[in-house]
DNA sequence: CTTGACTCTGTAGTCACTCAAGGGTTTCTA
DNA sequence: TAGAAACCCTTGAGTGACTACAGAGTCAAG
């Protein structure tokens, strides 16, 4: 099949596919006559298996680990379960965090309930004076608005409110 | 001040400062004989107000309204209001996909209790076959655009579904 | 033979920073 | 007063996991 069939048949687009190749976690494929690429049902499986550890939230690399265990069933798994459990630890952080925040905006949405003039705006009143702050992200998992950026928090970025 | 006190007092480091003033968050300070960029305590305040809101998961360009809000302070405040609500908004539902995962990744490590060789992992064989779907993809916008979805939600994006 | 759907490579953009190279300036110390 | 250390400057590249686009080639149907 061609790049496009994967693509349905996994519920991942093109572009994606192309990248994790170039990324290295799909195998490079055999090309056509006219230079496709030719998947298999291999590639079916593998891509799904990756796609159903995003939409866990894995980052690719702990993917990468999963997919050598995949690939060398005679190895002891546990590496597979601590993965996992620092996974959890990191999404269970998150949670915490966010709930905290989702406090703090309730708290501060509550300063202005009804339009005014911005002058007497009783959230920017207090977003201009201090917040009790929140330790910062320590986990991959991301924000409220799902950006990458918040990772770099992740990699050993230790905050610095002080 | 320079920059460095600026970092210190509000608790930034100074990269991070003038990629607010490139991306025009910051205002272009004056400079001193010998070039460095001097401040004062506007700076400081302002500087400070991002931060907080950025504490707040809250992404640059809803910033950038906020400050707008706070510079023309005869202005209706409803639209900070508004931006107040839809952010809370995208951090509950967050925090509904963080829930679901968390579910399925508990459900996913008890099929592993212990070590094992891999060939005979329950983690690996269950991330093999589908998961079961329980509802996730109303809510989660799952398999292809999952992830892009996070990201259309911070910028209003209208989705292409090619 | 043309149309249109599909595919190719390569490059740049996203977000919010962070880091590093290679230099200049200022301040502290001997 | 010299020199070292601490600070600052600009420029450019890197992060994660894609997405988007330009400009070209390939292929099947009408």
């Amino acid at each position: 099949m061609k790049i496009g069939e994967l693509a349905r048949l996994a519920g991942t687009n093109v572009e994606t596919i192309r990248y994790y190749e170039r990324d290295g976690l799909l195998p490079i494929p055999s090309r056509s006559e006219g230079n496709y690429r030719i998947y298999g049902e291999t590639h079916v499986q593998r891509l799904s298996f990756i796609r159903r550890c995003r939409s866990l939230d894995m980052t690719l690399d702990e993917i990468r680990v999963l997919l050598h265990f995949k690939e060398s069933p005679q190895e002891n798994c546990a590496d597979v379960n601590r993965l996992l459990d620092r996974h959890i630890g990191h999404v269970a952080q998150r949670m915490q965090e966010l709930q905290e925040l989702e406090r703090q905006l309730n708290d501060l949405r509550e300063r202005c309930g009804e339009a005014r003039d911005a002058a007497h705006c009783g959230i920017l009143d207090s977003l201009s004076q201090a917040i009790a702050p929140s330790g910062k992200t320590a986990s991959h998992v991301l924000g409220a608005h799902g950006h990458a950026a918040n990772r770099r928090l992740a990699k050993g970025y230790q905050g610095n409110q002080g």
